[in-house]
DNA sequence: TAGATTGTTAATCGATTAACAATC
DNA sequence: TAGATTGTTAATCGATTAACAATC
């Protein structure tokens, strides 16, 4: 159970979602065939991913539903929440502020900060602050995580002062490259990329057809 | 220049974003070695990545800023815009269907589609139509994306809608696992994914301070 | 010429897949 | 017992890195 593979961690939460799906029926047990089957995906590879984070797999039956989910869980650390914030409250910032699906995987996002005067106070539950004071929102409400949506200009500056605060990983949704401290986890989400990739995929698909 | 391996494309937007910044300063040539110092990556690799897409490159000179700008460009498909539709404008969906960013990389995002009437005709330029509508506008606009931000329970539904109005690609920003034709090309964002890597990423990263 | 940079060929690394033995 | 399923060991595949020759 040491440290997970990259590939074998980013297949964890599709995993646990499916088996959330399953729970809600009447099943008391699963087994990597059938996980694979529903999912497109190889059965040897979810077997062999599964075998790194749970035991108690039975020839013949499979794994115990719950025990699996909790086994998952636990290692992709949603069990004790990581407290977040949202810098910049744009278009996408309001809908990561607003997206209940992060919780089942154990993000709690508490706030969002913004300098634009119009976007401040607004009373969707979670209060969106003035920048200024972010330093010390993060010491006094321990967030671990920033989640930085704002215009590419900004976005070095402010992850600076998420460190500088005391954050411990930054999860940057703008284009910009941006440097922290090796002691600080950062994750690149490139929308970009993806669709570059989509792009490709669906031109070479329908030159085949 | 054939098809480029997916962890090559993958870069290519990011190269793109770095090279336009450049640009806008007073630079004619980029070396392969500026490229990779500026965004942390191995020197080879971005050397080997733009061997693929661009020829020209001397030695003691490096490419010629346009040109390279201009291959990435064709090799990533964003010279002949994608037309695109958003399905499901709640909190995501209306972001996405705001963003300007996804221009720059030749997706042209023209409505937005829901059930719900409130979201219905909002004036933000872009419309936002009723679902009902959604295979004749495909058909007529030809639109070659569908983008789905909508609740899971739907996502299937949806995606066969869009299949049988004649949609090319399908980008699943949805939890649920979807099933397309293998004529149409699908992507899943799983921001789930990206979010566990960070969360294991910050833990064992803290433990070893 | 010397040095920076290119592009290529070989070596390493990690992830996926295939083959097989173990077990309920 | 037979068959489905597990887990493991070996083979393949793709991507990254290292070493080096070519060139302006």
């Amino acid at each position: 159970m040491s440290t997970l593979p990259q590939s074998t961690l980013r297949r964890m939460p599709i995993y646990l979602h499916f088996l959330k799906t399953l729970r809600s029926g009447d099943n008391r047990n699963v087994s990597a065939t059938r996980i694979a089957s529903a999912l497109n995906l190889g059965e040897v590879q979810v077997r062999k991913d599964l075998a790194q984070v749970a035991d108690g797999g039975r020839p013949k039956v499979g794994y115990e539903l719950t025990a699996l989910i909790s086994a998952i869980e636990a290692a992709i650390g949603c069990k004790d929440p990581t407290v977040a914030i949202i810098v910049g409250v744009g278009n996408l910032g309001k809908a990561l502020l607003e997206f209940a699906g992060f919780e089942e995987f154990g993000l709690k996002v508490i706030a969002g900060f913004d300098i634009k005067q119009d976007v401040l106070s607004s009373d969707r539950g979670k209060p969106v602050l003035p920048i200024e004071n972010i330093e010390s929102f993060i010491k006094n409400n321990s967030v671990k995580l920033g989640i930085l949506t704002l215009p590419n200009a900004a976005a070095q500056k402010m992850a600076d002062k998420l460190v500088s605060g005391g954050i411990k990983a930054v999860w940057n949704f703008t284009q910009t490259h941006i440097v922290v401290p090796d002691t600080v986890a950062l994750r690149n989400e490139n929308l970009a990329a993806s669709l570059a990739l989509l792009n490709v995929q669906m031109k070479t698909q329908s030159e085949c057809v």
